[in-house]
DNA sequence: AGGAAATGCTTTACAGGTAAAACACATGCT
DNA sequence: AGCATGTGTTTTACCTGTAAAGCATTTCCT
């Protein structure tokens, strides 16, 4: 099913429409020796990653909170009990030092609440409040809804087999830990 | 070739080793009742595009350059002419501020120059000096190569697949240029 | 011609992130 | 016990992006 330019015949009747498309384009035609190849793949990405995160902001916008901010109240709510800062920054993929301004944010709007930890006091336990989880319940449905129309703009084929390619790259990226020298 | 549940054949051998896999699988056990279908999508994109702009910010890095100065760069370069402040936002995606100050920063180093329209006073006109086209020139190959080792974790099919797939996607993201209401 | 509106760009005020240092406490070694 | 080292979290200084306002200039309309 792959063209030997590596064109799949899954996207002929929108070939070449994107953005990313044009901008290789413009490389070929200024460095016609090169291989863009990866840029059809990691341009792509990072722009409908873009474009996606700018249309999914907006039911959480109306919510009052920003992507990260869900994402720290999302982290507790789906494992279901309390984390450590540490363990919200493994969770969120975010620096300890962010994670503890959003806290600082969340808790003052009374979200999250903290504890200590009573064995060892450098630790910290941050639970959702009962705000805090209605917020994430009430947020969560009208959220995926709003994923679903977006992607609606593809057939399910196209998203299952999207969804099985990129977890396929994703667990092989995420698997080598150590990152590549250039 | 794709099962019911909308997971595809292709991605057998590392089904569920991702980590949005885990995130999903949280959240169903929470929420049973919710279609989470749009996360493995667009979680999967977003976590993508984490991980490989990391990896893909060490060669610019090398150089003192972050990506969206390469971006900026690169438009000139790829465009083979000159370009107003207002048409590096539009090619580079971001806002006139963010130009405004990318610009400062690269005259600064002496990467790019700039002029005054002759007609339209308002409007600056934008080129890459030398050193600039040189540098645009000296990293494009590394970075590409560097992109392609980190992809080559995927076989060459599926690399073409993703990028025809996301091509469809973003093809179609674009062209609703009108964000939708939720 | 002359003022209102539009356009191109920059400035300002601010939000939120990061890296590195700082801090508080725990743990291990001798 | 007592001190070095390690760990969990926060603080600091700074960088970069955005939205909104500001400025200069052009264009439109009568």
């Amino acid at each position: 099913m792959t063209a030997s330019n590596g064109r799949p015949a899954a996207a002929e009747d929108t070939a070449g429409r994107d953005t990313v498309a044009a901008v290789v384009r413009q490389w070929q035609a200024v460095h016609p020796e090169l291989d863009t190849g990866p840029m059809e793949v990691i341009g792509r990405i990072n722009r409908c990653a873009a474009l996606l995160q700018q249309a999914e902001d907006a039911p959480l916008r109306r919510a009052g909170l920003s992507r990260p901010e869900f994402d720290l109240l999302g982290a507790l709510r789906r494992t279901g009990h309390e984390l450590t800062p540490s363990e919200l920054t493994r969770e969120t993929y975010s620096s300890g030092a962010a994670v503890t301004k959003r806290l600082k944010v969340l808790t003052e709007r009374g979200l999250v609440e903290r504890r200590g930890d009573t064995r060892d006091r450098r630790v910290a336990h941050v639970r959702l409040t009962d705000a805090g989880r209605e917020l994430v319940d009430g947020i969560l449905p009208e959220q995926l809804a709003y994923e679903t129309a977006v992607l609606s703009v593809i057939a399910p084929e196209g998203r299952g087999e999207l969804a099985g390619l990129l977890a396929d790259l994703l667990g092989r990226l995420e698997s080598r830990t150590a990152g590549l020298r250039g």
